[in-house]
DNA sequence: CCCACATGTAAAGTTTACTTGACTTATTGT
DNA sequence: ACAATAAGTCAAGTAAACTTTACATGTGGG
């Protein structure tokens, strides 16, 4: 099982924004804590709905927290 | 997650890219024809990676081709 | 009139994002 | 010492993205 393509700043974002745990964001976002995790560990890379929905949350244009592996 | 709340201008940005068709900008993102007509026609939203191969494709930010419903 | 091409549609199958639930470890506070 | 919280992990299941194949329709050119 391939990893994805897909590398991402969301941890950085996290602590840069009040110290956020994983279950927060996972809420404010509407997913579980799993998927957060997942993420932040590139075992997956997220839904294009999912990556605006984080960006939402940090303000923030999505390409500013997820890149292709490769392009950073 | 919810429904495919994702909506796109990848019809217009082809058009105005040469008049790109579905099959070539289906070949240069590496996916197939039928995947590019599903996601024009919104049957499903693209994954991030693929939406950022788009975005380069017509070297464009992911925001300037896919957003979400409400948002707009 | 043909033929090639661009687009739309649809069924069935594979892969992967995401959930649920349960367990572990480390840290912090009372 | 104990409880509570944050984070990591694993396994099994569901849902959605994507493929493959195939057929249908409209359009433009020779």
């Amino acid at each position: 099982m391939a990893k994805s393509l897909i590398g991402n700043h969301v941890r950085k974002f996290r602590f840069h924004h009040d110290e956020m745990t994983q279950q927060q964001l996972a809420d404010q976002v509407g997913v579980t804590r799993q998927t957060i995790v997942a993420i932040e560990k590139g075992n997956y890379s997220p839904s294009l709905e999912l990556a605006f929905r984080i960006a939402r949350v940090f303000g923030a244009p999505i390409e500013d927290i997820f890149f292709l592996e490769g392009e950073q």
